[in-house]
RNA sequence: GGAGUCUUAGCUCAAUUGGUUAGAGCGCCGCCCUGUCACGGCGGAGGUUGCGGGUUCGAGCCCCGUAGACUCCGCCA
């Protein structure tokens, strides 16, 4: 069926300059322009399935005979012309089967069904006058078949390829052919791009990629670590790593000075549209570095990855606010700037308020803080109030919810009868607020109010569609986290950061006098339009600070030999000083996609269960698999 | 562990106040059609309304339970 064709043709190639569909081919991905070479001159097409992709043939390619492969996207049967879009990973090409023509062959194009797999071997032709399609960028030519072979026929696809896709499950299901549509083939691409990029800037930076093992230790403190039985060692476990935390910065008491990998972490943990149980951190680990160089270091894979990626510009150096000035007026360490709604501080205005409420507060050491939905009084009913204090309520665990709501000049709220004049006169100028105004007030420990106000603020938004249609990038360092902060369930002190996180050295006195809750951490996390795009720090490398602060995270000497032996014995034969950073890559490739979920970013990600609906793994293993690990199962069978 | 939304044909969705034989578009199958690109025309197949129970003369719709999907809280150093 296949015959040989003009392009294949030596002497042409190497004349046919622009013209030649193998120079475009050699801007094609697909094809290196040594190899077109190569495969022009020396093989015939017997011995290829394509000469080209479905998304190269422009109108200078005219009078060229091709050989395309992929799958029929579509057919357009009309009795005696045959119109068949191929499809594949670059693209789309109209193929014509004409009876008057190749009679056999278009006789067989009748049998074809949307997703069979199929080669053709045909001439490129313009399109008649008046009959281009604009959306296709092939849309000038289109390719008259003189050959046709079906490489494989296709089952009808359970869900069409062609259109948005809702079912999630079904999808997922069948994961292989939800991969075919343009959109998941191009987040998958730009996936790709970003990590390319990632892989050429750091590497023009001096850094080395290096791996680390994915059979590793538990981790004491933070995730649950998913567990791999040791054979060969009868009850002693390997855990997936959460993160190459501890063997980064071995590399870099193994003086490799400047590491990264794009590293696959494992958490145990439920799942959301943000969070698998297996995802991929871009890594970094650096000696000799300060904060700021990693910042601008960041900055600079940032804009490359943009640029190359996205096409898009993006200006540095990125803005900087310390922790608590995010968590004073935005009530977030990862605050969406887009937009304004700021929580505004009122405590003054109310320090010898008669309201009960605000009084006990005040008189136990909390604040009043309030935030303005400007123009939300209609879109907020008096029933939408009392849903969202029920929100507030039962989901952020706070008292209430009080609201003043300005309407046709009127003060509708339960609480503003116990205002004065002077109080209320005060709090509308700071406030600024106007008719059409809804005001949240927040009244509780500094804390508590951040926490509401910031999640309140962030409904807000959702709510007046602040942020809808924005293009905005709005890049942000949120630096000077805290090092600790008390957990009142495991009543101690607990890393806020990780335990290998390095205090300011400013505060290195409160410290030594045991004022934890204000010790600040070198520590920083870089916030893309209210999303944590990753975080990281300035570690330890002097043993002794890192036993002391060991200990105030409850860790006794005995348990730091056990656990942190290795790290502790590593640091006192020379550590450098160091420092990096992690970055979530699908977090990353899921916002420059637009996508909401992180599950569009990922080949084969697990559903909220952690199940893979295509594979069902996770599955029972045999009795034998157990036996031969020394494990045996609690679970009883159905 | 908790809260919410959802589940009707292969897919996306309808179905009035609880009332006849549960409909439409797309897809699929058959026939016709030589310039379409969301091709067109004619015809056809396709349903245990997630599952189980209840109320009722009568349930896709109301009630209870259960399963699953998604979103969020907890959790994620």
């Amino acid at each position: 069926m296949i015959r040989g064709c003009k392009a294949f043709n030596p002497q042409e190639s190497r004349c046919a300059g622009e013209s030649n569909p193998f120079f475009e081919r050699a801007k094609s991905p697909l094809f290196t322009p040594r190899w077109s070479w190569f495969v022009s001159c020396v093989l015939s097409n017997a011995l290829m399935y394509r000469s080209t992709s479905c998304n190269s043939l422009r109108k200078e390619h005219t009078g060229h005979s091709v050989t395309l492969a992929g799958w029929v996207n579509s057919r357009r049967d009309h009795g005696g012309v045959i119109f068949i879009d191929l499809r594949d990973r670059e693209g789309l090409t109209q193929v014509v089967f004409r009876p008057e023509e190749h009679p056999q062959v278009a006789e067989a194009a009748h049998g074809l069904r949307g997703e069979d797999v199929i080669q053709i071997t045909g001439t490129v032709v313009g399109r008649l006058t008046g009959s281009e399609n604009l959306k296709l960028a092939t849309g000038e030519i289109e390719v008259i078949a003189s050959a046709l072979t079906v490489l494989n026929k296709a089952d009808v696809p359970p869900f069409p390829l062609d259109s948005k896709v809702a079912n999630e499950d079904l999808r997922l299901s069948y994961r292989y052919l939800d991969l075919r549509r343009a959109e998941m083939t191009q987040n998958l691409k730009l996936r790709h791009r970003v990590a390319k990029s990632t892989r050429d800037f750091l590497d023009e930076h001096g850094f080395l990629e290096i791996e680390t093992p994915i059979l590793s230790n538990p981790t004491p403190e933070g995730a649950r670590d998913f567990l791999v039985p040791s054979r060969l060692n009868p009850g002693s476990f390997y855990a997936l790593p959460q993160a190459p935390q501890q063997y980064k910065q071995l590399l870099q008491v193994g003086g490799l000075e400047k590491y990264f990998q794009i590293a696959r972490c494992f958490r145990d943990e439920d799942l959301r549209a943000d969070r698998q149980p297996e995802f991929t951190q871009i890594d970094v680990e650096a000696s000799f570095i300060t904060e700021v160089e990693i910042q601008s270091l960041i900055e600079g894979l940032l804009k490359r990855i943009f640029r190359e990626a996205k096409g898009v510009e993006i200006p540095t150096p990125f803005p900087r606010m310390s922790y608590a000035e995010a968590m004073d007026r935005f009530g977030s360490d990862k605050p969406d700037l887009r937009f304004g709604v700021e929580i505004t501080s009122l405590t003054d205005i109310f320090q010898d308020t008669q309201f009960k409420v605000f009084r006990s507060v005040l008189d136990g050491g909390g604040v009043i803080k309030a935030i303005n939905a400007k123009g939300a009084a209609g879109a907020l009913s008096k029933e939408q109030l009392k849903k969202w204090e029920e929100w507030v309520k039962t989901e952020l665990g706070a008292k209430g919810l009080a609201y003043i709501r300005l309407k046709d000049g009127e003060w509708e709220s339960p609480i503003v009868k116990f205002f004065s004049e002077a109080e209320k006169a005060a709090l509308a100028a700071r406030m600024q607020f106007e008719d059409g105004d809804v005001l949240f007030f927040g009244a509780d420990k500094h804390q508590a109010v951040s926490d509401v106000l910031g999640r309140v603020r962030l409904r807000v938004a959702d709510l007046l569609k602040l942020t809808e249609g924005s293009t905005e990038l709005n890049f942000l360092w949120v630096v000077d986290f805290p090092l600790l902060q008390f957990s009142p369930e495991d009543n101690g002190w607990a890393a806020v950061h990780h335990p290998f996180t390095r205090p300011k050295a400013e505060d290195m006195g409160l410290l030594e006098a045991g004022d934890y809750a204000r010790v600040r951490a070198v520590a920083y996390d870089v916030v893309l339009n209210g999303v944590e795009l990753g975080g990281g720090s300035i570690r330890i490398h002097e043993r002794e600070l890192q036993s002391k602060l060991f200990g105030v995270l409850g860790v006794n000497d005995e348990e730091q030999q056990h656990k942190f032996g290795h790290l502790l014995k590593a640091f006192s034969f020379g550590a450098p000083p160091h420092g990096g950073i992690a970055l979530g890559l699908d977090r990353l490739v899921m916002l420059l996609c637009g996508a909401d979920s992180i599950r569009e970013v990922i080949a084969f990600p697990k559903n909220n269960r952690g199940v893979d609906l295509m594979t069902q793994s996770p599955v029972s293993v045999e009795l034998r698999q157990l036996r031969e690990l020394s494990i045996s199962s609690t679970v009883k069978k159905a």
